[in-house]
RNA sequence: GCAGUCGGACGGUUUGUCGCUGGCACACUUUUAUGGGGGUGCGAGAGGAAAGUCCGGGCAGCGCAGGGCAUCCCACUUCCUAAUAUAGAAGGAGUCCGCAAGGGUUGAGUAAUGCAGAAGAAAACAACCGCAUGAAUAAGUUGCAAACCUCGGUUUGCUUCUUUUUGUGUAAGGGUGAGAAGGUGAGGUAAGAGCUCACCAGCGAUGUGGCGACACUAUCGGCUGUGCAUCUUGGGAGCUGCAAGUUCAUGUAAACUACCGCCAUCAGGGUAGCCCGCCCGACAGUUCGGUAGAGGGUAGAACGCUUAAGCCAUGAGGUGACUCAUUGGAUUGGAUAAAUGACAGACCAUUCUUCGGAAUGACAGAACCCGGCUUAUAGUUCGACUGCUUUC
RNA sequence: GGUGCCUUGGAUGAGUGGCUUAGUCACCGGUCUGCAAAACCGCUUACACCCGUUCGAAUCGGGUAGGCACCU
């Protein structure tokens, strides 16, 4: 399995954020990473590939005021969502429904990459056993 | 060598693996078709400030017969740019700071009107103290004369000075203030005063130089307080901003347009603050009911969207900003819950070092596009210049 | 991306060029009380920062920083 990350992983209709966020929605924390998730269908990417999992990562602008800052955690995180996402594939390949994830940031502080990914790993592993 | 001023350039390099965005080529798939989709290969992918949004312009939509007033903005000069006297740059001018190289800053006009805390007699009208002089009467006083007597004084008249009251003159003085009728000296006068004169500072006129701001010296004019506001003069300004706006598919609202009907009321209504003017006029508007039309907003997709008032070189013109060229050359960021990344290694800088090595990599991320300004910025580097010191 | 606004003692908040600033609440200290509450009295370096205009700036102008609202 390749580890790429198209656009249609990426979460961009306002709709469905709406929806994620307007509560009754399951969520938990892993510092420094927030993880709000829910079930949908899933998408048909146009090579007819099936995509069970979309993401949103948020960073919001009180914690890093700097347009540098937020831009380096969202990548960080897209990276190693990129680099692991398999865990939660594999977990959703025989079930008939797909998953919304919003990552939200929590920390004041530059996060550095292996302590991210490491949290990334534990989250994707929670999210799979309880779908 | 030390201290300093101004201006410019760069602002980490590179290899591998895994990804993202868009470009080109190739084949594939899907669709009636334009087209859409993913795959493989090739080469590309943040800045000097991308930032602040302080200015200006392009571009887009809406509005708009015309004129005046009001409102708001601008204000040393010449010149440059798309930017009209506005944002800025260059050459100058005035003024302030610095020994200097240099740096900061800006004056439209003052005829009229108003205001100026505290302090001060007074903030420019006057009044007051003071000075000078006239008068008055009262008191004191100097001198002279006359009369009287106890011979030393008393009384009366004239007179000198002082005090008091009052009229007139008074831009000296009143030492407070940011500012006190331009300053200093002499003459002059009852006392004083540009009242007169000499020198000095400023202003106005004439002259000379300069395109001009302005400068200069000479002559003439006694013309001379500071700040703010009103005011006056000249010039400029329609409003909103790519979340502008256009197109597609979906669908029709209590909003819009046209027509019809009914009821009541006003004489006017529109022209984006007011007036003139212009237009409409018993129409229009308001309330209710009906019919028809056209279609807003939200969510989605596409366009706008990147080759340009652009950049580099050469030549010519100009002190310079900059301009010109039948000149030559290179142009590949275009995202949209938002790409330009992550990891590992090598090198390069800086710091620490037990000399093995270790740590760190400034400010900061395009959002329609340009030009300017401002602010942040580790480190490296180039050029021009100034002052002081030393040596030759 | 664009547009508009705000910043004054610890909190709130008045002050449109002239004595480093009105009031309210809170804190602390004092008076009062056997102790407290209430009441009364007192108290708090720089008006966000820098520069300019002015004789004089919280106020006027320019810049910087921080914050808020709207287009939603």
């Amino acid at each position: 399995m390749r580890n790429t990350f198209c656009k249609s992983e990426r979460l961009n209709s306002k709709l469905i954020i709406d929806k994620l966020f307007a509560g009754g929605n399951s969520s938990f924390t892993v510092f420094p990473l927030r993880v709000v998730y829910m079930k949908t269908e899933k998408t048909v990417s146009g090579n007819g590939q099936t995509i069970p999992a979309s993401i949103l990562i948020s960073v919001p602008k009180k914690r890093f005021h700097h347009a540098v800052d937020r831009n380096r955690v969202k990548r960080l995180v897209r990276e190693s969502y990129r680099l692991n996402k398999s865990i939660l594939w594999e977990a959703l390949e025989d079930k008939d429904y797909g998953v919304t994830l919003a990552f939200v940031c929590m920390t004041d502080t530059l996060p550095d990459f292996k302590h991210l990914e490491k949290c990334v790993v534990k989250i994707l592993r929670r999210v799979a056993e309880k779908c």
